[in-house]
RNA sequence: GGUGAGGUGGCUGAGUGGUCGAAAGCAGCGCUUUGCUAAAGCGCCGUACCCCAAACGGGUACCGAGGGUUCGAAUCCCUCCCUCACCGCCA
């Protein structure tokens, strides 16, 4: 969240910036101004009547130790008891109310974003490879039946609209893909893997930023009070969370397969023909945890090591960066992956890296110890290495051949044990 | 799931109602002594927040979390969380 002092202090110009994402914040930030200065207020009041009453319950003691008469005081201290009762409910429910504000509040998008709309806006950084060649292609849709790589009817009968049930070739080609991926980043990249817990406890869904803004796309398992994780992010972001770690240890850098659970809801009819838009999907994701000073240059690396996987995979690709308008609620700076899906003639999102800067360090009070040895917010920051069904999907499509069998790419046939699926 | 023990500062560990934000030791930092190493002595050494133009200034809160009792709670009571041990169940 963002730190009230900046409000505080420079509220016009965090208006201004958050005024470059579109939304109606700066209602927000008037807001959360006025309650903070009111919460001031009260506290400053609550402090010089704690104070008494620490002061006069000493002298109660010191008195009775002597045997003098203390009736008077405590009289007076009760009552000042009452106030402080009262006091210190107004400042707590201020703080509350002030801490719900901020979860509200966007980031600030860092400077060099450019300035959009929307997606549309989106500028193209670079791109990588070619369109592939192929007459009249079909669709991961038609390959994916034909070769019986999975079944979505099956599925549906299993879990309803919206999952997939990947049957033999397929499975293992899916499989390949999460032991190649894995392998790729901790082996060549250095990132340390890590399997972590698929459900987790709201705190932490609050420390990434799913919470409290996002609830409905969650999963959440409402007696025991958790919820299943829509990625990766959010086991291993707030795996350091309320730590103070040394500045040596930075950067750490995970990668961890995980299974991610989204209900997608409001997205009904938006790309969800296929296994392109589901509530259940496999994914790799990659995750730093940097000091401000080196976030910028890590976040480069990150998205490097996840075109990384595409590039060894022979898929044609484009990196966008998202402008001001399309941006993400918690990330400073943006980039997304896109594949291009030769069945669906269009390039397909499998990776969105995002340098968050101390958004989500300060939701979950991850800080480290710099030189001078003040406790400063960590940056933090994620993409994915890549998501599994579009990769596939645009991996099956690329690779097909005119016969309806697929190439599987030269990479990949160590961890698939076949050169081709037919 | 049951029973029992426990959760105090970076660590170890005292503290069972008053002057305790918390003894002591270790680690860390600074200074002094010393030919070097070692050792010794002295001092500093938690976090968050508030007031102040600012300070090596003043103040409040924090002893797992939240409530309660009391003039006053690390200390007493209740609830929850977590750790450890044993038992039960189980992949």
């Amino acid at each position: 969240m963002l730190d009230i002092r900046l409000i505080r202090e420079q509220p016009d110009f965090v208006k201004s910036r958050l005024a470059t994402r579109g939304g109606e914040d700066a209602a927000k930030i008037d807001e959360v101004l006025r309650v903070d200065a009111e919460r001031r207020k009260t506290e400053t009041v609550l402090q010089q009547c704690n104070a008494d009453r620490k002061r006069l319950s000493k002298e109660i003691g010191a008195k009775r130790a002597t045997g003098e008469a203390t009736e008077e005081i405590e009289a007076r201290v009760r009552e000042i008891g009452e106030e402080v009762a009262r006091l210190n409910e107004q400042t707590s429910a201020a703080d509350e109310q002030q801490r719900e504000l901020l979860l509200g509040i966007p980031n600030l998008p860092h400077a060099n974003v450019p300035a959009g709309k929307d997606a549309n806006d989106n500028p193209v950084v670079r791109s990588w490879g070619e369109k592939p060649e192929l007459k009249d292609p079909l669709d991961h849709v038609a390959l994916g039946t034909k070769l019986k790589l999975f079944d979505l009817e099956r599925a549906a009968k299993l879990s309803g609209s919206g999952f997939i049930c990947f049957t033999g070739p397929g499975a293992r080609l899916e499989r390949a893909l999460i032991q190649f991926m894995l392998d790729l980043h901790t082996r060549e990249h250095g990132y340390l893997e890590m399997s972590p817990p698929f459900l987790v406890r709201r705190e932490c869904m609050i420390g990434t930023t799913q919470l409290p803004k996002f609830e409905e796309d969650m999963y959440g398992l409402e007696e025991q009070q958790l919820f299943l994780a829509p990625t990766a992010e959010v086991p291993v972001t707030n795996y350091h969370r309320e730590e103070i770690l040394a500045a040596s240890e930075l950067p750490k850098k995970f990668v961890a397969y995980t299974p991610c659970f989204r209900r997608e809801a409001g997205s009904a009819g938006r790309e969800t023909r296929g296994i392109l838009r589901v509530h259940q999907f496999d994914k790799v994701e990659l995750v730093k945890i940097t000091t401000p000073e080196t976030s910028y240059a890590e976040h480069e690396s990150l998205t490097a090591d996840a075109e990384r996987v595409l590039q060894l995979l022979g898929l044609h690709y484009r990196l966008i960066e998202l402008c001001t308008g399309d941006l993400g609620f918690g990330s400073a700076k943006t980039y997304d992956l896109e594949v291009w899906s030769p069945g669906q003639n269009a390039y397909l999102e499998v990776s969105s890296c995002s340098n968050f800067e101390e958004f989500q360090a300060s939701r979950m009070n991850l800080r480290f110890k710099d030189a001078d040895g003040k406790n400063r917010f960590c940056h933090t920051l994620n993409g994915s290495g890549l998501a599994l069904p579009r990769l596939f999907a645009a991996l099956i499509e690329t690779y097909q051949r005119a016969d309806g069998s697929i190439a599987i790419p030269e990479k990949l046939q160590p961890y698939f044990g076949a050169d081709e699926i037919r």
